[in-house]
RNA sequence: GCCGAAGUGGCGGAAUGGCAGACGCGGCGGUCUCAAAAACCGUUGGGCCCAAAGCCCGUGUGGGUUCGAAUCCCACCUUCGGCACCA
């Protein structure tokens, strides 16, 4: 039995070896460039599935080469911990939260280290571990000690199903992206944190290589749009304050006809009148039982009510009515809105539907604006029906009604933000409790630091009533008041799992301080993360978040720069072999166990990196392992069948090798550069095949074989780890393969002599010869026309035009 | 509706202004074997043709720019992702 590649024997060994080596602990004191290296943190679901392995076998490979670059690289793993699944664990099968996590995370541990991924695990973190949590909550103290942190109360979007209110981002289309429950609104008092206060700063990208589809996604999410805030006058009795509206075409002002406001508006109900209360109240109850998607829906007709009330319009004077309308929402701008039909389409579909003036204040060139409009429009040419503003351009329009409404105090210009801020409060148990006590006479009061962590209580019941369970333990409630020592009630709201996600980055480079969440020496020793890889999926939540938070952490002085993460890659999603997203109940999920058992490790990284581009994801069929195999195998019989060895330095033989060896040194290095290991593994394919003719033409030269094979393993050792290493120890090379330097290309061995030209006659490939790579175009004429064929496609004509372009082409243009 | 990504053999994909289909799967033919599997070798876009040589067609559709277009420009179609009454 001849010696073959067997998995089994290989990966366990080395695995075995790495660990009790630390070959991958990355240390504090190493004089080389650092690299942080990072892979999103799997939740602890208790499975590792097919996407993990699609998320970090390439994340691993990269981490890999940047080592074999030089680099002191830090690749560390951790488990984002906190969350509902453990809980929702507990309730249908009465196992304790921590039990079924830390159960949990004992398992994918285990699937972790079989992947072969030079994590450093050392510095693992487990985001419900009390010595991490603790620091979560210090946090928490630090941003309300900045007033980044505040309660309120508030529209929460609350899920039925999950019994907790969700933050804007966790709303996908009105439900739960969890549950996949239809959200209710509801008014409670909240936690939230000031993103809001961040949104311009979260705008500018710079010095970061970010996607640009997530960069556009954060902008269009924190939707920024300048404008102005005009103020109203009720002409209602005992009104004083102005009714505000936010617009962004305070240029139409003197085309508002009629103002509209969102029924939730909290003048609403002083400003109807005695004959309209009825029907708005009745309104106003329809609206509150609305869902988010009956509300949202941008099919449905508008609907609205007159209040009885009027306004003044600052501008011209006019009295003009006041409306509500679910059209017009409370959350945006100043939840309410100056309507002007003739030159915005929700408005004028409104104005149609019940009658209202349409006025249009600006000419447009085809419209006659004498006669009845029939549709908004947005542009114009210049300012009509405004009194002293008729004439001014479109252009100017606007800049010239915000000055002389900021001279007369009626208004201002603003930036208004569709962001929010970040509601982090959850009526759950199974997260990191808010530090907070509740006392009559002192109102919200912190946790000092050194009592921290406030831990998670044991031994609780976890039915659901909407209120977290914590409520419900009386001796963990019950606290004296910080201040006096007086009874007083812990905060029973945990924090969203996505706080703790938020900042497990910087816990990585200082894992173990129990004085601080990171000394100021690791801060600026490791970050920010140099290369982060993650989905996409995470756009406006887990990756403006944690921007947010760096941000407040910089100016706290914890941490420097202005971004967390200086390169992002997200990957695609990995599909089951139908081309569907994986599922149980569609009966196409790939169990990455199963194949690891069958074809081992580096096998099934390798298939899952050679799919496709990593930013496309796409179906992944394990029919398609067989590929691998065949080329793995192929592999160890090089390595360890050598051929006839011989000294044949000057032969064309050995230029040709090297020549291979080198070109694909070269490819491959700018392909795993740019993490296209897809092609990089073709390229180091192709090069198996080209040794492997080697090996069967016949004597083969000895110095430029053992490169050749040194380079394959060393070339293979962030794809195929075990492998790869396997293949260095059998080819003398000293352990580990993991700690060599990457191969460098020479230029001149992998430069060709001589090229194929090829000899196009009016743009079509009419022949190919053979000529000198660095010939010229005289040269190159003179082998084209020596061509029968060629001479043949010219038909005796003179080429009216030349192209060369040297090295690969000539055309003749007849 | 708006924004973004993408459409190439039977399939995954390569080539981002210069030989379309690298590499792999699958198929077909072969070596080995009593046989099968594995392994290895060869072949594989479509058409014309007995075959070969050769020619023609071919990168979602239609136009354009260019000596030359999968690649650049314009219009459209389809698929996927994000946002969606944001004043």
């Amino acid at each position: 039995m001849a010696d073959r590649y067997d998995f089994r024997a290989i990966e366990g060994k080395w695995q075995a070896r790495w660990e009790a080596d630390r070959l991958y602990h990355a240390p504090d004191n190493d004089p080389r460039p650092k690299w942080y290296a990072l892979t999103m943190f799997p939740y602890t679901s208790g499975d590792l599935h097919t996407g993990h392995w699609y998320a970090m076998a390439p994340s691993d490979a990269a981490a890999r080469y940047r080592r074999m670059q030089g680099n002191n690289v830090m690749f560390p793993i951790g488990f984002d911990a906190f969350g509902l699944p453990a809980e929702n664990a507990a309730i249908a099968r009465g196992i304790d939260p921590k039990d079924w996590t830390y159960a949990n995370v004992e398992r994918m541990r285990g699937q972790l280290r079989r992947m072969g991924a030079s994590f450093d695990w050392e510095r693992e973190v487990v985001t419900c571990d009390p010595d991490y949590y603790r620091w979560t909550q210090w946090w928490f103290l630090q941003l309300y000690r900045r007033g980044l942190a505040y309660r309120a109360e508030a529209a929460a979007n609350w899920c039925p199903g999950c019994h907790t209110v969700l933050a804007n981002e966790q709303v996908v289309d009105g439900r739960c992206d969890r549950s996949d429950d239809v959200v209710e609104r509801r008014f409670l008092t909240q936690w939230f944190f000031r993103i809001t206060g961040y949104a311009e700063e979260l705008l500018k990208f710079d010095g970061i290589e970010w996607p640009e589809p997530i960069r556009t996604m954060q902008t269009n999410w924190i939707g920024r749009s300048e404008g102005a805030l005009l103020e109203f006058k009720a002409d209602v009795p005992g009104i004083d304050e102005p009714l505000r509206v936010f617009t962004t075409r305070p240029d139409t002002v003197y085309g508002a006809t009629f103002l509209v406001l969102a029924p939730e508006h909290r003048l609403v109900d002083r400003i109807t009148t005695p004959g309209q209360r009825l029907e708005v109240d009745r309104y106003v109850q329809a609206t509150a039982r609305q869902s988010e998607i009956e509300r949202l829906s941008t099919e449905k007709e508008k609907t609205g009510v007159f209040t009885g009330a009027y306004a003044i319009n600052p501008f011209s004077g006019r009295k003009i009515p006041i409306w509500i309308a679910d059209y017009v929402l409370v959350t945006y701008g100043t939840g309410a809105v100056m309507a002007v039909p003739a030159h915005d389409e929700r408005d004028f579909a409104f104005a149609t539907r019940y009658g209202l003036d349409v006025v249009p204040v600006f000419t447009r060139d085809g419209v006659d604006i004498s006669q009845p409009l029939n549709a908004a429009f947005v542009d114009g040419e210049a300012m009509v029906n405004s009194g002293p503003f008729d004439g001014t351009p479109f252009a100017e329009a606007k800049q010239a009604v915000i000055q002389h409404a900021e001279r007369e105090g009626i208004g201002c210009g603003t930036v208004n933000y569709r962001l929010r801020d970040w509601l982090i409060s959850r009526q759950r148990y199974w997260g990191a409790p808010i530090p907070m006590v509740h006392c009559e006479e002192h109102g919200v009061v912190p946790v000092p630091e050194e009592q921290l962590p406030v831990l998670l209580p044991e031994n609780v019941r976890f039915e659901p009533t909407g209120q977290s369970p914590l409520t419900q333990i009386e001796e963990w409630v019950n606290v004296p008041c910080p201040i006096d020592g007086k009874p007083a009630r812990r905060e029973t709201d945990t924090m969203d799992t996505f706080m703790c996600s938020s900042w497990y980055q910087i816990r990585y480079c200082d894992p173990h301080n129990e004085e601080l969440p990171i000394s100021p020496g690791l801060a600026r020793k490791w970050l920010p993360v140099d290369q982060y890889t993650g989905g996409a999926e995470h756009a406006v939540m887990h990756l403006l978040y944690t921007r947010f938070f760096w941000k407040a952490a910089r100016d706290m002085g914890v941490v420097e720069g202005d971004e967390p993460m200086a390169r992002l890659f997200c990957q695609g999603v990995i599909l089951g072999p139908d081309g569907n997203r994986m599922s149980k109940s569609r009966g196409n999920v790939v169990a990455p166990d199963d194949l690891v058992s069958e074809w081992g490790a580096d096998a099934f990284r390798c298939q899952l990196m050679f799919v496709g581009p990593w930013d496309q994801g796409g179906p992944y069929n394990p029919k398609g392992m067989q590929g691998i195999i065949r080329w793995l195998n192929r592999a160890w019989t090089l390595a360890v069948e050598q051929p006839a060895l011989a000294e044949l330095p000057g032969a064309p033989e050995t230029s040709a090798l090297r020549r291979a060896v080198h070109q694909t040194i070269r490819d491959v290095t700018t392909d795993i550069e740019e993490l296209s290991f897809h092609t990089a593994i073709a390229r180091l394919m192709e090069l198996t095949t080209t040794l492997s003719r080697a090996r069967e033409a016949g004597a083969v030269d000895r110095e430029a074989w053992e490169e050749s094979i040194r380079s394959l393993a060393l070339m293979m050792a962030p794809l195929t780890p075990h492998l790869a290493e396997e293949l260095w120890a059998r080819a003398g090379g000293t352990y580990s393969v993991h700690q060599q330097a990457w191969p460098e290309s020479d230029a001149g061995l992998a430069r060709e002599e001589t090229i194929e030209l090829v000899v196009q006659v009016n743009g079509k490939v009419r022949e190919r010869v053979p000529l000198s790579a660095t010939a010229t175009e005289a040269e190159a004429r003179q082998a084209a026309l020596a061509s029968e064929r060629v001479r043949q496609w010219l038909d005796g004509k003179e080429p009216r035009k030349v192209v060369y372009v040297p090295g690969k082409l000539l055309n003749l243009v007849v």
